[in-house]
DNA sequence: CGTGAAAAATACTCGCT
DNA sequence: AGCGAGTATTTTTCACG
């Protein structure tokens, strides 16, 4: 991860579809030397892939929440068997395990509130695992896109 | 948003980098008119953008948390200012705000413990709106990088 | 390891249905 | 709106420094 890895990483982040001619243009160097290096970061797993940003009201999923859920017993085999089955479900975004007070974060975006309610219901009461949760509705939010090294 | 709109979201989400030539023969229609939808989605801002994902290790960030922070008073112009600021701190990677006990959530990644220690006490404890905060360290997460319309 | 030029593949335009 | 042939760019390879 030298100088120019590091500039090719922030360019990508920035935007995944821009030609490789244009990211060897800003940074300097040859498209077939970009090019090898964005082989490179490939191989060694820093570039993990590439995604389209889209807007969750197009996707009909205009509410968001976080959900901090409490297990018993806080084992592996609980723990993991959780993580999977809220995976599964359409209205996760993504799963946290966490530590602290409570042992889970589930991000979950649904069509309105009615939806997250049967979500807390449906999928959340259900599980005897599950000894205590509590929902937070996300109000706004805002995330970056471009991440740079720490350090 | 149609079948084909959906689906020329859904394999973009998955790989963003893939050309129009192969999305199109995926989907069955020819790579001009698959070029034509993809800049539709594009100007009804169902894309927002093209993004890759990063190894977080890679970026030298391999310890990640939400904080959860209480303000006081939790009014427009508090909550937007420690947005803002929030924000602005490279160790920060996405803030929500929340409705619930707390007010906000601020999601970190770090070199280590010692830096999330560091950014509790020097960038958080000095905040006067700043009247109690939580951090939960993430063990283990998953998130998805294509979702579904739902309903 | 980086480069430049050739070759292959792809994007993009546009007139037509 | 979708299509396909033609043109312009880009990617990708590779022999050389």
């Amino acid at each position: 991860m030298d100088e120019l890895d590091s500039a090719i990483v922030r360019e990508l982040q920035q935007d995944a579809r821009q030609t490789n001619r244009s990211l060897a243009q800003k940074l300097g160097v040859a498209p077939s030397t970009c090019l090898e290096r964005v082989r490179l970061l490939h191989r060694r797993g820093v570039v993990r892939g590439y995604h389209a940003d889209i807007d969750p009201a197009a996707l009909n999923r205009p509410v968001e929440a976080f959900v901090s859920v409490q297990l018993r017993p806080p084992s592996r085999q609980v723990i993991e068997g959780f993580k999977a089955a809220m995976f599964a479900l359409p209205e996760v975004l993504a799963v946290y395990v966490v530590a602290g007070e409570q042992d889970f974060l589930v991000h979950v975006s649904v069509p309105s509130l009615d939806t997250l309610h049967s979500f807390l219901i449906d999928r959340l009461t259900q599980r005897r695992e599950v000894t205590s949760f509590r929902s937070q509705i996300i109000y706004d939010s805002a995330r970056k896109h471009v991440v740079a090294p720490l350090d």
